[in-house]
DNA sequence: CCCATAGATTGACAGTTGTCGATGTAAAGA
DNA sequence: TCTTTACATCGACAACTGTCAATCTATGGG
């Protein structure tokens, strides 16, 4: 909305100069957004954790649902959001379904965030 | 191969090995939710990075309102939330109030997701 | 075939979030 | 003083989020 920047304050200081610079652009936002997303709550943290300490780098939802204290429609919930988000894996094994990080992908947020 | 692991149903809790690591603790996750809640937007993304190309590392609120499309209240409100959750500081000079980066605040908030 | 178990899906609900318009406030000019 | 400028705050509203109880699906054991 401001078209008229002021361009004489008395200290050389101007206010609305224009940066020019493209910084981040609104789909690469957008994008490191939707995984930032996924790590902003606190029992999705702990279900990250719970699962890249676990043996072999992966745990089953049986291991999760008690440590968490939340229902086990609620911690499948949170599962999805993380597969969604290109942070867990999950594969079927008889009757368990087991979890394990996706390679690179914690590493990949943390980066998007220096990258700012 | 099916490796199926003991498993117990009166017994109570034995489906797969439970991990009993501490791995990350309650408080410990959401005091890096909080961080990365504010992260998790990508217009906050975009005002973070345009502050960071600014010159002299800082811009005031009328640099960051017309490059997101978004209303000055709402600006004014995304900032807020960076500033309380310690990734941007304020300081007013004169009319304008100019934000920068609290150092090392992205570096914090970036290792606090590889330290899964 | 019937039943038990692991887990996903659905529906509902309260709490939170992003956005805007309207208003308040403080500083600089006229 | 009166007005303009830059920004914050308030109130409202729609959209989204986290959670649970109930139900559905699939696998394995008898």
């Amino acid at each position: 909305m401001n078209t008229a920047p002021p361009r004489e304050a008395a200290d050389g200081q101007l206010c609305c100069e224009a940066g020019g610079q493209p910084s981040l652009s609104a789909s690469d936002a957008q994008a490191a957004a939707r995984v930032l997303k996924a790590l902003s709550d606190a029992n999705r943290l702990r279900l990250l954790s719970i699962v890249k300490a676990g043996d072999g780098g992966e745990a089953c939802v049986c291991d999760l649902t008690e440590p968490l204290d939340l229902g086990q429609p609620t911690v499948s919930h949170h599962l999805k959001i993380l597969v969604d988000a290109g942070l867990l894996r999950r594969e079927k094994r008889g009757t368990w379904a087991y979890y394990s990080l996706v390679p690179g992908a914690l590493e990949s947020a943390s980066a998007s965030i220096l990258a700012l």
